[in-house]
DNA sequence: CTGAAAGCGCTTACAG
DNA sequence: CTGAAAGCGCTTACAG
């Protein structure tokens, strides 16, 4: 370690000049003349200074970090969106001058959990959160924003506005509108729904937003045809499974929750011998990196995590730094991808 | 905002105890009675008391933060492999009290993108780092370590050992020497191979296993049999383009420097009408998660990158609190898993 | 066992 | 425009 640290006494001994000037050349004070921050600027790189942020924190500035903490309870590792989101919220962060201080929660009712994360933002390790994987109502979270701290919630509403709550989402309703528009151009009419995760506002608000579109088309939401699932592959195999050991007729078309669903979907119907699209069409929700290589390529509602998280990210930061009042919420469009997994009748 | 942060002396006040005391119960000194820290820890529980991260890191402590920098060229979004690995880090290093702090390097040349991480190191916002997807010689890397930063490496070798430094491999020599003696013992005596990044340690440490492995059998390595790659699909899917047209015999089995590659080769082969195992078999490095589902499913050489970082992660911290000047240097094994893409000749 | 005091390395009113 | 000084909230020798 040849590197005992200058400091910034040291720097204002050789500029020549006072460390409450070199700290204000530092935080771009706009009183210092060109040629005192030359001069200092010039000592402070050719020392390779760099401020100890612990100091800096402790005398007023803020941590430029924010915690972001996915909740997943299984194995994170499968699920490549994941791995999107933390990259878009680090690049967008960055341009921000902000680091991600990255969580994983497998429980967010686990009570060291809840302690721990508690802890980062009240050692003020963090000025900020962003939680994603959230369910409808999350304890913890609303301690977190009682509390004043500014949090980022993707995937929830704002029952109760508060300003240090920013939430995002897309708007599923006109998801399912463009879907069920789009199946019902295709001469569908008996149309069936595999469920997400019910505890989850997307896996609610697709669901709502389904049968109003059922609705306006004047289609009948027929009680067999409605799955239950979780968005997980599994589950849409198993609604699938459940639905033909039903006594009753087969749909013509199905939406499912998000595509990994869809997914599950396909390959219980193949196993039962029907073919998508030729025998039942399926749409899928989210566009997943593997729908396009799907065989067949999945139809879907494309949705844009990586821009969600960007504008989320960029809220949160602002609503840090300006401390602004108002209450804000993100929605997001989604948009039709016709691929080949819906047929005309 | 309802908290205004009660803070050590408040705590003090109120046990009746002095901010020393206060200090050495929640810094577990063992020169305390138990029962000054009983009375201590409920007046901290009561009020909900955390110190302050950055006050505590002023005054000696450490920040109990490790930087992940992820060296990504492209867009890491498709790779889930970086999901786990993120994943593995952070679990592991919670498990030790630390917290993770994420990056993306896009480009180890870039000077903004130099000075910025190093300002991460200089400014003491991390106690160490972890690089992944590192080439062999990264000049950042190697000030890091000139400067006396505690820095974890995957895929590079101590080649001037550093106590500082540490590293993680695989031991790819072994991994070659097995893919080769299964394929001999298929009968195969016509083996080529696609090879890896050779800007990365582990592209030269398989392609050296390989040649020592067949070496080891006897058998000629054959030039126009040694293709170029990247560890990426593409890489193998044109590696294949190049080997169907020249002028030569094919060899009947070939290693694939990674599992992805193997993708890539297999789809080449399958568009020139040639079968996996049955014309020509296919050998992948890695066990990606998708080689399972593959078809065919993937013979592949399994390594297990979660343990790695395990190991990694630990030692890094071990290094930070313990500061011990031993050289550092992991090797993980790596073992055969027979799948469906090679065949008996 | 425990308190008073110094110190960690900055920033920012304050005064000039 | 700039410096001296106070203060940020802790920890840890030091002394008793």
């Amino acid at each position: 370690m040849k590197n005992p640290k200058i400091k910034s006494e040291e720097i204002a001994r050789i500029a020549g000049v006072s460390r409450s000037t070199v700290s204000r050349v530092i935080n771009n004070y706009s009183n210092v003349p060109a040629e005192t921050r030359d001069k200092v600027m010039k000592v402070i790189q050719d020392y390779n200074y760099f401020p100890v942020m612990s100091a800096q924190v402790l005398a007023g500035k803020r941590m430029r970090t924010i915690g972001l903490f996915l909740i997943e309870p299984g194995n994170v590792s499968s699920d490549s969106l994941t791995n999107m989101l933390l990259v878009s919220v680090i690049e967008n962060a960055s341009e921000h001058g902000y680091y991600i201080l990255a969580n994983i929660i497998r429980d967010t009712k686990n009570k060291d959990t809840i302690r721990s994360v508690k802890e980062i933002f009240m050692q003020k390790r963090i000025d900020g959160g962003i939680f994603i994987g959230a369910a409808i109502n999350e304890p913890l979270i609303e301690e977190l924003i009682a509390e004043g701290f500014v949090v980022g919630v993707v995937d929830q509403n704002q029952e109760y506005p508060q300003s240090n709550r920013i939430v995002a989402n897309f708007n599923n309703d006109s998801g399912m509108k463009q879907a069920l528009a789009y199946l019902v151009d295709l001469g569908h009419t008996k149309i069936g729904v595999i469920n997400g995760d019910m505890n989850r506002l997307s896996g609610q608000t697709k669901y709502e937003g389904f049968k109003k579109a059922m609705h306006l088309h004047n289609l009948p939401v027929k009680p067999d045809w409605v799955l239950p699932g979780d968005f997980h592959d599994r589950s849409g195999y198993d609604a699938i499974q459940t639905l033909l050991h039903i006594p009753t007729d087969l749909p013509t078309a199905i939406i499912a929750a998000n595509d990994s669903v869809a997914f599950g979907a396909i390959r219980a119907l193949k196993e039962h011998g029907l073919q998508v699209p030729e025998d039942i069409s399926v749409i899928g929700f989210d566009d997943h990196v593997l729908s396009d290589m799907h065989h067949p390529a999945l139809t879907t509602i494309r949705v844009d995590f990586n821009d969600m998280l960007k504008h989320l990210t960029t809220d949160v930061i602002a609503k840090i730094e300006l401390g602004t009042t108002n209450i804000k919420e993100i929605t997001m469009d989604c948009s039709l991808v016709v691929r080949d997994s819906c047929k005309r009748i």
